[in-house]
DNA sequence: CACGTCACCTGCGTGC
DNA sequence: TGCACGCAGGTGACGT
């Protein structure tokens, strides 16, 4: 479901609700969620830890636990990816798990690894995931899990320059490649849609083809699209609403025969890499 | 290395 | 109403 502006909108909205908890117990409720360590261990390891910090790498989220050993120790850290249908809720109160929650942390208010007090109210962060492709890992070496992955683009080291040097030394037709999570991380389907087309890219053109002056623009029009999409909290599709709007202000996706709001041309949807796939026909040559 | 295909899952809208 | 089909914001493992 989410790209990078909808993890970041998550992770936002998580984050002042976390920070501080102490996570008192975990209900796994559909094994496979556990990339690592098995259920066993997530629930041993995870009993007892205070929630640090909430942040983004690429579509992951990061949440980083207590310190094994101060103050050098290593820390652990829960890594979520949503996939295609995740999402990430607190609920409080006496909860019942929906159908779809594949994992419940059960957290207190304040570090208290001994748990539960009288009035202590306690709140819990539900992983409810309809299509099960969401994945949770808990580790204590992150480069394993998101050591492959590309520059942010709204990083620093993501410059024109290097976007320009990245694409003319592959030979990859742009939409894959910028899917492609290595290259660049963070975009997907939508985004890139968007990125392409306000660039003014075809999405087949061969990157090595591109001039840097394309190059330039390209960076430019990712950078604008997801700055966009974190502005309005992200795209709300499907039935999971998550207060975003920028499902509002596509150029492209998902207008199919509608006019490109630039020239008036119908969009074109074709599919490349079993992906749908969205495009003005006269603003994106080839 | 680049690209195509399938697998992993569930649910919803459409058309017959 | 039932049913088949296509589609969905992602990724990883294959084969050529």
């Amino acid at each position: 479901m989410p790209e990078l502006p909808e993890v970041e909108t998550i992770a936002r909205t998580l984050r002042p609700e976390l920070v501080g908890k102490t996570i008192l117990e975990a209900d796994v409720r559909w094994a496979r969620t556990l990339a690592m360590p098995s259920a066993k261990k997530f629930r041993e390891q995870i009993q007892g830890q205070v929630i640090q910090s909430v942040g983004r790498r690429a579509k992951f989220l990061n949440i980083q636990l207590t310190p094994l050993r101060e103050p050098q120790g290593r820390a652990y850290h829960l890594l979520i990816h949503l996939r295609m249908s995740g999402d990430l809720v607190i609920k409080d109160g006496k909860i019942k798990a929906e159908k779809h929650d594949r994992l419940i942390l059960t957290l207190a208010p304040f570090p208290s690894p001994h748990g539960r007090g009288v009035g202590v109210k306690e709140t819990y962060l539900v992983f409810n995931d309809t299509r099960k492709f969401g994945r949770v890992w808990l580790t204590d070496n992150i480069e394993k899990v998101l050591g492959k992955l590309g520059p942010e683009p709204l990083s620093d080291d993501f410059t024109p320059q290097w976007l320009y040097n990245a694409l003319v030394s592959r030979h990859r037709q742009l939409k894959p490649l910028l899917l492609d999570q290595t290259f660049i991380a963070g975009l997907g389907n939508i985004y890139t849609d968007e990125a392409l087309h306000t660039a003014k890219l075809h999405p087949l053109k061969s990157s090595n083809s591109v001039t840097k002056r394309q190059a330039e623009r390209l960076h430019d029009a990712i950078r604008e699209v997801l700055r966009e999409g974190i502005r309005r909290n992200g795209a709300s599709i499907d039935r999971v609403y998550r207060g975003g709007d920028f499902q509002n202000h596509f150029r492209v996706y998902g207008r199919t025969g509608e006019k490109c709001p630039v020239c008036g041309t119908k969009i074109k949807r074709i599919v490349v890499g079993q992906r749908s796939t969205h495009f003005c026909p006269n603003c994106q040559r080839k």
